[in-house]
DNA sequence: TCTGGGGTCCTAGGACCC
DNA sequence: TCTGGGGTCCTAGGACCC
């Protein structure tokens, strides 16, 4: 059995723990770079602004309405979804993080102790009374069907936020009601495509054959089948598998066309990317670096272009990861071009212990680098100061914009709320 | 003027090997 | 006239997720 837990309007939702006076008005997170909206509360769903939405097409309907508009705050989403994980973790035996605002819980012996309709509610209540963020419980026999349970929390007011779909006759009630594009896994046009096989509703989808399901799409769909018919595919991922590729990558703030600003955001990203190669505790042989005009831009010609290149040794540190991707950039960069993004990427990973490279035990190609590496992270999580190197230069016109930037609540000493006693 | 970022898995096709 | 069979590895692109 499977518990699938999920915060409600995650980030609008982060936004008004501390802003108490926000609660209950329409609330909108927009994408990095205040690109397009990403997130909104209930009231603001209301009010008809779309999921994706460019913030330049909604920013009339913000204004009439005086809907609270914010910059992604990443630090604070980060900080309030470790404390939402970790009470989970202490409810379940066994805990899978799917995303940043939701898990699926392994409920494997709970079900011959407690209720779980009651158990779904008592997760919701600590949530809640922990972190002041409401989570819709989902239980069901398959990861596929708890997703849909969890859906009908969600829709469903009357549910109070808990969905128990354990019985089949639940199960098939459930799926008539359904529209297929709401299963899991079925996107809009694979939807459209089920459509004109005449399968409409996800009943219609968990009763087709799967070999015919196989046929016409793919193993995964077919998956998504099984698992609707509660015939459990897809299995609770405790542990993270380690990560294939690692990619660090933004628009910018404003066209950058001057080669020196390029680079500097080039460097910048790929120091990030070996920062996040460092938790991982993995080296990586392979670099690349893609720069891209806007495809929206009218009037301009289309630039994007990708070049990548492999080390002799894998490895972390920063210096060596900057010094490629450099070179990749000086391979495709072309004056003139007005780039709206850039980004680094990492692959060809090798973990140190597993020792799959005899090359890597005897050929140490920079004296102290772990310990330099580790320095450098330290100071950087700290949350007192940051240091980089100077390729990243100082100026950063480059960066993006984040016009709305709600303060760092959890994890900035100085951004700390205070309370006053009258 | 302004349209996000970070991932995974699968498949098809080409290059190459014996 | 007829031109094998079986396999691996790599890459690009599609599809999906949040």
């Amino acid at each position: 059995m499977f518990a699938l837990a999920d915060v409600n309007s995650f980030y609008a939702s982060c936004e008004t723990v501390f802003r108490p006076d926000l609660r209950g008005t329409p609330v909108v997170v927009l994408s990095n770079n205040d690109g397009c909206v990403i997130a909104r509360s209930a009231e603001a769903k209301r009010l008809g602004i779309k999921m994706g939405a460019p913030y330049f097409k909604m920013r009339e309907l913000c204004q009439r309405y005086r809907i609270a508009v914010f910059s992604s705050n990443y630090a604070l989403y980060a900080d309030m979804s470790h404390r939402v994980m970790s009470i989970l973790e202490e409810m379940a035996p066994a805990v899978e993080i799917y995303s940043i605002d939701e898990a699926f819980m392994n409920l494997t012996g709970v079900d011959r102790c407690v209720d779980l309709t009651a158990f779904g509610h008592s997760v919701k209540s600590r949530v809640h009374k922990w972190t002041n963020l409401h989570v819709g419980i989902g239980i069901a026999p398959t990861k596929t069907l708890a997703k849909l349970a969890n859906h009908a929390a969600k829709t469903w007011r009357k549910t109070g936020g808990v969905v128990d779909l354990s019985s089949r006759e639940r199960q098939r009630k459930l799926m008539a009601l359904l529209p297929v594009d709401e299963v899991w896994g079925v996107c809009r046009r694979i939807g459209k495509s089920l459509n004109a096989l005449g399968i409409d509703t996800a009943l219609q989808l968990a009763e087709s054959h799967s070999a015919f399901i196989r046929k016409h799409f793919n193993v995964v769909l077919e998956r998504t089948v099984r698992e609707l018919r509660s015939e459990s595919c897809l299995a609770l991922e405790e542990f993270a598998p380690v990560k294939q590729q690692i990619i660090n990558s933004r628009s910018f703030g404003e066209r950058v066309s001057d080669y020196g600003a390029l680079r500097e955001a080039v460097c910048a990203y790929a120091e990030r990317a070996a920062e996040k190669l460092r938790t991982e505790r993995q080296y990586c042989r392979m670099v690349a670096v893609f720069i891209k005009t806007s495809p929206q831009a009218p009037g301009e010609v289309y630039y994007g272009n990708q070049a990548s290149g492999k080390l002799s040794v894998p490895t972390s540190d920063t210096r060596d990861i900057v010094n490629l991707a450099t070179d990749c950039l000086d391979r495709i960069f072309v004056p003139g071009m007005r780039y709206h993004k850039a980004g680094v990427m990492l692959g060809d990973f090798y973990s140190k212990n597993v020792g799959q490279l005899p090359l890597f035990d005897d050929h140490q190609p920079r004296v102290n680098s772990e310990a330099l590496m580790a320095a450098l992270d330290e100071i950087n999580h700290s949350g007192k100061d940051k240091v980089w190197f100077a390729g990243q230069g100082i100026q950063r016109g480059w960066q993006m914009k984040r016009q709305m930037l709600s303060p760092a609540y959890t994890t900035r000493v100085a951004d700390l709320p205070v309370v006053k006693a009258n």
